[in-house]
This record gives C-alpha cells, structure tokens and sequence, in this order.
DNA sequence: ATCAATGCAAAAACTTTGCACTGAT
DNA sequence: ATCAGTGCAAAGTTTTTGCATTGAT
C-alpha cells in the first residue's frame, strides 16, 4: 500500500522512499522534523542521508502526502503525514506534545472572512500554544 | 515617544533602536525580516550591522513591542509592531502582501477548544494562505 | 541499459555569538 | 568614567545543491 501511495505521487519505490513513509505511518500522533526521521532511520540501521531525507520529505510534501508545519520558535520544521482529515494543531510549549483538532466554526468563518475580502484561499494553518494538563505533560525534551 | 516606549522596556535609547522603531512604525501595514529592516537602514545612509537589527528585533520581542512571524514558507521571520490590537493575519502567495483581520467567533471557539482539552492558551497564530484580487496584487519580488 | 535516486561533501540561507571598540548616561 | 550597546567576523543551525555512484525497472 505504500507502494502504491508512492506510484500515484509518480515517485519510484524506493528504500528510502519506503522507509520514510512507514516511519511517519507509524508515528501519527508525532510530528518528526527531517532530523527526527534521519536519526530514527540511523537507529534502525537503515543507512540513509540526511540529504534524501529532506529531498524525500520534500518531494512527499509536493505530492500531498504530508503537511510541513513551521511551529512557534519556528526554526526547524516538523512533518506529519496527511490522512485525508483536515485538522489545526494545539501545542504544549512545555511538553511539546501537539493535539490536533478541528471544528467546522472557525472553519466557515475562515471562509467568509477570505470572501469578504476578495480572496481565495490555498491553505490555513491555526496554532494555538499553551500548557497542558499536568498529568500528560511530561518535560519538553 | 519610542524613546519612551525604549525606557519602559529597560532598553537604552541608541541609534539603531531609534532607527529599528522608526521603520516599523512607518511600516504597519508590511512585516518586516530582519535582512529587510537591515536593507532599509543601510539605503537611508544608517550605518547597522545585521547582528545588530537581529539583537534590536529579539529585545523588541522579548519587550513585547514587536511580534515575530513564520509564515509558510518558513525559513525567515518576520516582525510586525505590536499595536496592542490582537489580529490574524491573510497572506497573499502571488504579491506577498498580508491583510489583517479579527474575528471575536474564532477567537471565541479557540478559547472553548483549548478549555474542552484543559489546556491554558499562551498564544495562538491563524494563518489564512491564498491570492488576493487581480487588481491590488503586485507581483511577488 | 537506462535514467532516476542516493550519499556524501560542499554550499547556501538564516541567525547567533565572541570580542574589541564605541557611545549613552 | 562606566558599562551597555555596537559592528565585524566567525561560528552555529537548518536546509539545499553538485556530482559521482547506486539501484529500480
């Protein structure tokens, strides 16, 4: 199936390729920057550059595979595989543990208020950043 | 008056300040990266390091006089003048130019979301990406 | 066999830091 | 006169690119 994901982007089946995918399939709930899934792909003795990782996160990305975020703090940039649902993101600034949700409120007044102003929207990205209940949040790393 | 806003800061009133706070206040209406502010100063005669427009940018953040941005994109920040009035922010991929807009629903909503989760909001950034009208829209430099 | 994809090293892009000098009080 | 603030150059981080080699079809 990962195979075929790959095929439809027109990207040949890689070991790279495949790997990198079934990392991010596997980590969903987790937004891995390209260090993350470098360093994962280390560790599990695939022998990857960290060049490829970055042209193959790249690459995924212009296929709609997966979602760049660009956090608070900005710097580097974290990327989660796209499932189809479309999802804004809530981020503890002391854990860093990210939730995600949705709701189709802020959603249609996004809409109206592009309208109302002449324009068409490509793209939106709602962060919202705070503290999490103490009994989840473990200390940011 | 930014001498002012400098002193209540606990920043000393220099030149570079001065010039930093000038600019972004004749500038409202664009969001600035450092590179930018730097080009400007310098075309004015001024004679700054870019290290300088850096430090200048991050004790203006840390005082709450300007916000920093990562628009999509990544990669180089922004700052804006911190007039008070909260606001999200619509870009224009084709020209660059950022629109701003409040919407009390949203904000209302971002509020119930983050309580529903138990979570205590220490920011949030909404982001709407898309091309604005043919007639207003410049190119993009 | 072919040509895309990879790994490595080098470069680029953005930002921060060290340090000796300058400037505001 | 003092000590924060500055400019410059050097270093740090994150990401991209060039190129010879490898690998998928």
């Amino acid at each position: 199936m990962k195979n075929r994901e790959l095929k439809k982007a027109g990207l040949k089946t890689t070991q790279p390729r495949t790997r990198i995918l079934q990392l991010l399939e596997s980590n969903t709930d987790r937004h891995l920057s390209a260090e993350d899934v470098y360093r994962c792909l280390l560790e599990n003795g695939e022998d990857v550059g960290l060049a490829t990782v970055y042209r193959v996160l790249t690459q995924f990305e212009a296929a709609g595979l997966v979602t760049r975020h660009y956090f608070e703090g900005g710097k580097l940039a974290v990327f989660e595989l796209d499932q189809g649902v479309h999802h804004d993101h809530l981020m503890c600034l002391k854990c860093g543990k990210i939730f995600e949700f949705s709701d189709d409120l802020i959603e249609e007044r996004q809409k109206a208020i592009a309208e109302k102003l002449g324009f068409e929207i490509a793209g939106h990205a709602l962060y919202l950043y705070g503290k999490c209940r103490k009994e989840n949040c473990e200390n940011f790393k």
